[in-house]
DNA sequence: AAAAATATGTAGACCGATCTATTAAGGAGT
DNA sequence: ACTCCTTAATAGATCGGTCTACATATTTTT
């Protein structure tokens, strides 16, 4: 693959991520991506050749491993469980607030639209929270009761982030940021 | 209103309701709609004359009355705080498994899709997840953190919904309701 | 009570816009 | 010269929404 065409390639997946977060699978139109992004109609599928679910099916994947890398980065540098995952509130929440309320979690709505419908959308979304239970599990790692905790974590930022958005407010997530002392005790 | 035509409005609210929370707003059409509930366009028109955005921000807040009424008859039996939510757990995994993964939050997907697109469809989405705060904080009632834990307790419970919902699995639920306790002691 | 008049609701054809996807041809890079 | 990639016209389906004609209740008038 060429330099160009991979430029493009990642232009339109940068494009789609963008829209998808913001409108969701059936929200965000090939037109929007192309306008997005520059690329023109035939460059897409010509990258994509399997169309909207394999460009969607990619930004989310992609969109999955920016988080875990971000993650991943906290997870080096913070001291107790706890402070930990008030930096990912926080690094999320900074997110949500500076980009106008709308980059909330970038799997989320596809994860609800599709859970019934597209099998591999479905899977995608399936994988990506795994990936990051998986994370929150080898940081919380020593703990009996890790794997539940894991699951308990990340339910809460996902609905502490769902919440936020909904309100479009902070607040969500900086009130479950005080409770969670009493969860990982 | 004539009796005839409040059944039709009916008829017509429950399939939006039932459509929207499979694929969300712009995945529910209003063809499929007019298919499910057997109504005719214009009827669809006459009741709903603002069109897409009044009928399901309708529908948004009938199915948030609707789970707001099943979640207060359960806290009246419930005995202690813990043993309540997790009612409100195992009703919502009940609900979620027995249509095949379809119906977990029917505000949450609208709610992701429109928090930065309709204003009025975001107000609604807003107040249905601030009355479910608010019983949530009734029947926490006393404590002197009731509101932190309001808040911390509906994400939990929507994040667990959106997992189990994405994993096709009552798993992230029951380890959730495990962890109940801790979070409440 | 019968008839006329007025609401109330149903029915579906139709509109322009937009959707995803395909196609055949040509330009750019190596 | 040959592959990689772009370009834009187009297809066919579906989208939300409007419109007119019709049927059915309900009330008013005689």
């Amino acid at each position: 693959m060429g330099k160009k065409g991979t430029e493009t390639r990642v232009r339109i997946l940068e494009a789609t991520q963008e829209l998808v977060e913001t409108a969701g699978y059936a929200g965000a139109g090939l037109n929007q991506v192309i306008a997005a992004s520059g690329a023109p109609r035939g460059s897409l599928y010509f990258h994509f050749p399997d169309g909207k679910d394999q460009l969607i099916g990619e930004s989310i994947r992609r969109a999955g491993q920016a988080i875990d890398a971000a993650v991943e980065e906290l997870a080096a540098s913070g001291a107790s469980a706890a402070e930990f995952v008030e930096g990912v509130l926080r690094l999320l929440g900074d997110r949500l607030e500076e980009s106008g309320w709308r980059k909330g979690c970038p799997v989320a709505t596809v994860a609800l639209e599709m859970a019934a419908a597209s099998e591999p959308l479905q899977q995608a979304c399936s994988d990506v929270y795994a990936s990051w239970e998986a994370a929150l599990r080898r940081r919380l790692g020593g703990r009996p009761d890790a794997d539940d905790l894991a699951v308990t974590i990340l339910a809460l930022i996902e609905g502490a982030l769902l919440l936020a958005k909904a309100h479009r407010s902070r607040e969500p997530l900086d009130r479950v940021s005080g409770r969670l002392a009493a969860l990982l005790s």
